[in-house]
DNA sequence: TGGCTGATGCGA
DNA sequence: CGCATCAGCCAA
């Protein structure tokens, strides 16, 4: 089931970056099928968090989308290099966001090899949020994608995941952050394979 | 195995 | 100028 609007303009950043482990995370980008089972992602909360980008109520062409109601994609450049898939959250004029950072791939393994030069599924096809978006295709033409429309999209698909099934830690590549580095508000699936660092 | 670094676009 | 990254290199 394609997880509706109302899923994503809650108010609790944190608590849905952890429900968002265990959904899944599809694109279909010219009619190809690529996804997977969320792992693992990062809640930023708005103006209040000196590592959002919308910290300070920061408001540029590239952080616009930031104060949408939620539902939609907030895709962005880093390091000149990889375009990172966040997800924005909460209601209109809030500017919170969960950067999802890794996959178990489940649908268009193929194509996702493909894309990222490789020959055989190895963890990194899709642990990190740089390459994840390799794999599915994501760039800024999903700058502020609608969610529950046909191009990306996320779906409950019944995985049960218990809150002890769930690790938490602070946030990677933030350092510049102060004391809202150390914030816990990385979330990952225990031992699961495809998360992007141990700890 | 782990640390360093180059690649590279763009926001501030 | 430095960044919500990654892979390839080199030393051990």
């Amino acid at each position: 089931m394609k997880l509706p609007k109302s899923f994503y303009t809650r108010p609790d950043v944190v608590q849905v970056a952890q429900e968002l482990l265990g959904k899944y995370l599809f694109t279909n980008i010219n009619g190809i099928l690529t996804g997977g089972m969320i792992v693992e992602t990062e809640a930023y909360s708005g103006e209040n968090d000196q590592a959002c980008h919308a910290h300070l109520n920061r408001r540029t062409q590239r952080t616009e989308i930031m104060y949408h109601e939620g539902g939609v994609a907030y895709v962005y450049l880093v390091y000149g290099i990889y375009h990172l898939f966040n997800i924005i959250t909460n209601r209109q004029d809030s500017a919170d966001a969960v950067l999802v950072r890794a996959i178990e791939p489940q649908e268009g393994i193929e194509e996702m090899l493909l894309r990222r030069n490789m020959a055989i599924p190895k963890p990194n096809l899709t642990a990190g949020p740089g390459v994840m978006s390799v794999a599915l295709g994501i760039n800024k033409k999903l700058y502020g994608a609608d969610l529950t429309g046909d191009t990306v999209w996320l779906e409950d698909r019944g995985t049960p995941i218990a809150s002890a099934d769930i690790a938490t830690g602070p946030r990677i590549g933030i350092d510049y952050a102060g004391e809202d580095a150390q914030l816990p508000w990385r979330f990952w699936l225990k031992g699961n394979k495809w998360v992007s660092r141990k700890r």
